[in-house]
DNA sequence: AGCACGCCGACT
DNA sequence: GTCGGCGTGCTC
């Protein structure tokens, strides 16, 4: 039996801890209860061991709360893989991992202290309640709780709170006070949701009919009626309306003659999910994609680590593909993953999948409850649900006998986690699918530049589809030079001529055009005209962007009131009337967000029925939803929105996509714009034409002459992906270098230059070899959240050399006690902000 | 990250 | 002489 086990503890530490095995002997992989720094953590076991520890005494394990692994080993591998690569505490990796977060819910255990006692017994009356900050009546809630606890018996918050109206700072306080004293206490509770289920008991052979009263022969008939089963919360509706007493299913269940039995809450769908289109993987697939789904089934049948790239143009049917592939690995009697980015898995996607595999499928997306996540992860793991859909995270979904694992819209950024630990989804899949010896296939109709490299590489087997299903014809893109229309017209105007003109006609046409306008609000800046300053975020430098108040719109979403907003921390604020620098009272609202041209629009096209999507108004699930049924039933002709429009939603009837301001990332410092807007471009102009009737796309852009733009414009992705590709190596970015931005952070102005410069000095003096390291310099957004922030950015030719050197500057970090929570490690970053 | 522990000013 | 507010440092 082993004396000693590490275990990996959710903390920002990069280390484990080691415990002394006590009793039960956990398994690796399995979670612990644990004492740690006065608190008690869960944390998953990592290694068992017979090494003392020389420094310490190893604390005793407390609880062992899982006799088998809850993360299988390739999930375990997977976590240290993670760490290594990211340079992220595995603790924190592992709990990303688990949805258990749901299921140990942390408490404390409150029991009165001597000076507690002291206070009950000399009375209400004694001195040191009248210095009290305390109104009267806290004063007489803290004599409650006192008065509970006097046996000595121990309670919980929750009893406390509905015996004496204690809340939590209240309990707090007398702990302070010496009071109460408090012991921490995690409890493990389960976090499957039942509900009841009645069903008639099969009568014995031969046995007589009871004797049955009108009531009960009424409930009897009712579950008949419906075979036999039925939920107890909707026999008990019918009952209500016809009159029955509840009681009544009672009496039967005595009887024998109905069970009533727990069942497990199933995953709810929403409302798209009947309706609309049903088993797309039985439609007839076209050459091509017959020919991409032989491939991926010849590799799943070969078996192995094998990944694919595959790059279809927009509309040329991915997603059935995808539907496709799956049904072989479940044919195969695998499971398979199918990630997707967060805005992506829409109310379509969840209802295909449903029609498709029905019970089979599990979505895990953001917007689940911690308990309905439990609940999926439960059925993922027994193997009841072998197809799985999510978002970033779902990448750690416990498949049982993992087939194949599909990335779509690979080169989507919000797959990258922009926390710790600040993993790639992409990548993370790759390496799973390695471990596990599954399939892979990334999909995009832009692949990002480090696919399409490995595909050239050799790496990937790639995989093409140029045609639109049907044949279809890819849109025409016209492009719109903007510089030329301010010229004629004299004027800054959102909207060109031109896309006023094709909008009305295809409106007049009774065809729906979209538009997209990439920012959120109603003006992005707010500058005084006086001392030019920009209105900025009191916590971040970040301008501050005006949102105008709405009126009321007809379904009674009320809208926010008139404000500036950060987009970074949220923060609000009232609209100055004056500068806040200068007191002049020329303040001018510059910048054209989506709101406004929501308004623009309505002014210029006053019969259109005009909807908009952005974050501000798709703030929930069912937000999207409700719009996108909109959209298909044409009561929305004309949409307006952020790059949320451009991904993955398939309407037939647009056919007119105007595309405003998506360029303005060409003028910013960072190599990756020009990829961003090709990107964007393709994926927007993706939306027009994917029905009967051709598409047609209008970029107005001030960059006609950008190679982003133009090969957008002729839907050429190998022209752009040749032309980038030879930049970047040139600049020996990615894909032809590995990078990473390390950010040394704050609240202390001094403090974080100074860690910076001393980071600095000792990269100079180190002189690492393969690696170039850029900085120390003041971050692009220099204060966030009112944080400092300093940065370097890493390159190097070698994965190895970068990793390296990263855990060598950390362990130098630590050595000049620079605390690890001011320094932040991206590996990999997306966004060097 | 939490959470103890300890130092110090405010108030009786 | 207490209370409680916050900065510092450690956690197997």
């Amino acid at each position: 039996m082993p004396a000693f086990c590490d275990v990996a503890l959710p903390v920002p530490l990069d280390q484990t801890f080691t415990y002394a095995v006590n009793g039960q002997v956990p398994a690796v992989g399995a979670r612990v209860l644990v004492p740690f720094a006065g608190q008690r953590l869960m944390g998953v076991v990592v290694k068992l061991h017979d090494l003392a520890p020389a420094e310490f005494d190893a604390k005793p394990v407390q609880q062992v709360l899982d006799l088998a692994p809850v993360l299988p080993g390739e999930l375990m591998k997977l976590a240290a893989w993670i760490a290594h690569y990211y340079c992220a505490p595995l603790g924190e990796v592992l709990r990303g991992m688990l949805p258990l977060a749901a299921e140990v819910k942390r408490q404390f255990l409150y029991r009165i202290a001597e000076a507690g006692r002291r206070v009950l017994y000399d009375g209400a009356a004694k001195g040191s309640s009248r210095r009290s900050k305390l109104t009267p009546e806290e004063q007489n809630r803290e004599y409650a709780v006192l008065n509970y606890l006097e046996s000595g018996e121990p309670a919980k918050m929750g009893a406390l709170r509905s015996a004496t109206q204690a809340n939590k700072a209240l309990l707090e306080g007398m702990v302070r006070k010496k009071w109460l004293t408090r012991e921490a206490l995690a409890e493990e509770r389960d976090a499957r949701r039942t509900y009841r289920v009645a069903a008639l008991v099969e009568p014995e052979a031969g046995a007589r009919l009871p004797k049955l009263n009108d009531n009960q022969l009424a409930v009897m008939a009712e579950l008949a009626a419906v075979g036999g089963r039925l939920p107890v919360r909707d026999l008990q509706v019918t009952l209500r309306e016809a009159g029955v007493p509840e009681s009544t299913l009672g009496t039967l269940v005595k009887r024998g003659l109905v069970a009533v039995s727990e069942e497990a809450e199933d995953f709810h769908l929403g409302g798209l999910a009947s309706g609309g289109k049903k088993h797309a993987h039985e439609h007839a697939l076209n050459e091509e994609q017959m020919e991409a789904v032989g491939t991926i089934a010849a590799a799943m049948e070969k078996g192995g680590f094998r990944p694919h790239l595959l790059f279809g143009v927009t509309g040329s049917g991915k997603t059935a593909v995808y539907f496709a592939a799956m049904q072989r690995a479940l044919d195969a009697g695998r499971s398979a993953l199918l990630l997707v980015p967060e805005i992506g898995l829409t109310p379509a996607m969840a209802g295909q999948m449903h029609a498709a595999f029905a019970g089979e499928v599990a979505l895990l997306h953001s917007q689940l409850t911690p308990d309905e996540r439990a609940e999926q992860w439960h059925r993922i793991r027994r193997g009841e649900a072998r197809i799985v859909v999510g978002t970033r995270s779902a990448v750690f979904a416990p498949m049982v006998r993992l087939g194949l694992v599909i990335v779509d819209e690979e080169h989507d950024s919000s797959y990258k986690q922009e926390e710790t630990p600040r993993y790639h989804g992409r990548d993370v899949a790759v390496m799973r699918a390695k471990l596990n010896e599954a399939t892979v296939v990334l999909g995009s109709a832009t692949p990002s530049l480090e696919s399409w490299a490995n595909a050239e590489r050799g790496r990937y087997h790639l995989i093409e589809m140029h045609k639109r299903v049907a044949n279809r014809p890819l849109p025409a893109v016209e492009l719109v030079d903007m510089r030329a229309e301010f010229q004629q017209v004299g004027k800054e105007e959102i909207f060109s001529r031109r896309l006023i003109v094709e909008t009305q006609a295809t409106l007049d046409r009774g065809e729906q055009a979209i538009v997209l306008l990439n920012r959120r609000g109603y003006s992005f800046v707010v500058m005084c005209r006086s001392c030019g300053e920009k209105i900025e975020c009191e916590n971040c430098a970040i301008s501050m962007t005006y949102h105008k108040p709405v009126a009321e719109t007809g379904d009674g979403m009320a809208q926010p009131g008139q404000r500036l907003e950060c987009h970074y921390c949220g923060f609000r604020r009232t609209v100055p009337t004056t500068c806040p620098k200068c007191q002049s009272e020329h303040l001018y609202f510059m910048g054209v967000g989506s709101q406004q041209g929501e308004e623009r629009l309505q002014e210029i096209f006053p019969g259109a029925r005009i909807g908009r999507m952005d974050r501000d108004t798709v703030r929930g699930r069912s937000d999207m939803e409700r719009l996108l049924t909109r959209l298909h039933a044409g009561e929305i002709n004309l949409l307006v929105g952020t790059q949320m429009i451009a991904k993955g939603h398939d309407i037939h009837g647009v056919t007119l996509v105007g595309v405003v301001g998506a360029d303005f990332a060409l003028g910013l410092p960072d190599f990756r714009a020009a990829e961003r807007v090709f990107q964007l471009l393709t994926q927007v102009s993706g939306r027009a034409g994917r029905g009967e009737l051709p598409g047609k796309v209008l970029v107005q852009t001030y960059h006609p002459d950008h190679y982003a733009v133009k090969f957008a414009a002729e839907h050429n992705y190998p022209g752009f992906v040749a032309k980038e590709m030879q930049y970047r190596r040139w600049m020996h970015y990615p894909p032809f270098a590995v990078l990473a931005n390390v950010i040394v952070q704050s609240d202390r102005l001094e403090e974080a230059a100074g860690w910076a410069a001393t980071l600095g000095r000792w990269f100079q003096k180190t002189g690492l070899v393969g690696i170039k390291v850029l900085g120390p310099a003041a971050a692009p957004i220099t204060r966030l959240k009112r944080i400092y922030r300093f940065h370097f950015v890493l390159k190097a030719e070698r994965r190895q050399v970068l990793g390296d050197a990263l855990r060598a500057m950390m362990r130098h970090a630590e050595s000049v006690e620079i605390p690890r929570r001011n320094l932040v490690v991206d590996v990999d970053a997306v966004h060097l902000m």
